[in-house]
DNA sequence: TAATTCCTGACTAATTTAGTCAGGAATTCA
DNA sequence: TGAATTCCTGACTAAATTAGTCAGGAATTA
C-alpha cells in the first residue's frame, strides 16, 4: 500500500474541482497555482484520474477539467486507487499464497487492516467535504487571494 | 505516511520472535530464511526495533533477539513507527500550517483518517495474534520445515 | 581461542515520486 | 481564418526511498 503526496495531492486537486462546480470547469492552471501542486505533475494525475473516469477534460478556452459525475458519487478511495494504484496492503494482494502458496505470518493482519482502511476511505464522499462550511470559507479565500473566475459571470453570483 | 514492505518486513518479523518466546532468543539468520527478508536488511531494521526499545539483541552462540516487553504490550503501530517513521499522513505533521500558514484544503481529511488508522493499528498487540490456532499452527509448520531449534532443549518440550 | 551472533557504517541498485520539457489536438472567440 | 487557450501525450531527469550488499568489529559462549 501507499498513501504519499501523491494521493494527498490528487484529492486535494478534485476537492478544488468539487468545490467549484458551480462555477464551471476548473483549469490545472488554477489548481496549480493555487494548491502549490506542479502543473505537468498534475497533467500526469489527470491523467489517471480520466482514465478512472472520475473527471472530464473540456478543451479550449473556458475550458478546464469537471467531476465525471456527481461529488457524492466519488470517494476518496476511488481518487486515490485511479493514481496510487492500490490500497490492498498484504503481500500477495489477498490471494493468500504469499508464502510458498500458503499464507504468510502476517497475512490476516494486513488483510484485515486493509479492508479496515478501504472502508473508512470510501465512505467519505467529496460532497461530504464540500459542504462544511470551514472548507468553503476556506476555498473563498483563496479564490479571492489567486483573483480566481474573475472572468466568469457565474462567479459572480 | 507510508505503509510499505519495510513496515510488512519488520512486523512479520516481529512477529516471528513473539511465536518463540517460550523458546529464547530468535536469530535474525532464521527469520531471513524463514520469512525470506535479507538478513542485512533485517539487521537495519533490527537496528531501529533496538533504537525504538521493541527487542533486545542477546550476543554469543545461544543469542538472538527478544522482546523488550510483553507481547500484550507491544503493537502494530509502535512496530511500523519505529521502523516506518509516521503514520501521519497530513503535509504538516498535524499541526495545520500546510498552506501559507492555514490549513489546507485536505487537512481536516487526511488528519481523520490518520487518527483511525493509527487507533486501528495500536489496538492491535502482538498476543493477539500469537495467541491464534491458525497462525501458531503454521508456525509450527515453518519450524519444521526449516529444522528450527533442533539443538534447543525448550524445543522438544 | 574459536565459533556465533549482534552491531555498525558505508556503499550500491532498483523503484517510486516529483517534476521538466516539447509539442500536438481540440475548442473558443475575435 | 487564425490566434489564444487548454487539454493531452510521451519522453526525459532529479531526488528520495526501499531494498539489499559488503566488510569488519564487539560481545558472548563453549
Amino acid at each position: 500500500m501507499r498513501l504519499s503526496t501523491k494521493g494527498r495531492y490528487a484529492v486535494t486537486a478534485m476537492m478544488d474541482i468539487a468545490l467549484h462546480e458551480g462555477i464551471g470547469p476548473v483549469t490545472l492552471a488554477d489548481i496549480s497555482q493555487c494548491q502549490g501542486i506542479s502543473l505537468s505533475y498534475l497533467e500526469q494525475l489527470f491523467a489517471k484520474l480520466r482514465k478512472g473516469g472520475l473527471v472530464e477534460g473540456v478543451r479550449g478556452p473556458g475550458g478546464g477539467y469537471r467531476l465525471a459525475r456527481p461529488a457524492d458519487q466519488i470517494s476518496v478511495a476511488d481518487i486515490i486507487e485511479s493514481v496510487d494504484e492500490k490500497l490492498d496492503m498484504t503481500k500477495c494482494g489477498g490471494r493468500g499464497n504469499c508464502s510458498q502458496g500458503e499464507k504468510c505470518l502476517t497475512h490476516q493482519l494486513w488483510f484485515e487492516l486493509s479492508c479496515n482502511l478501504y472502508r473508512f476511505l470510501s465512505d467519505i464522499k467529496l460532497d461530504q467535504y464540500v459542504n462544511r462550511p470551514d472548507i468553503s470559507e476556506l476555498v473563498k479565500k483563496q479564490d479571492i487571494q489567486y483573483g480566481r473566475f474573475i472572468n466568469r459571470p457565474q462567479a459572480i453570483a
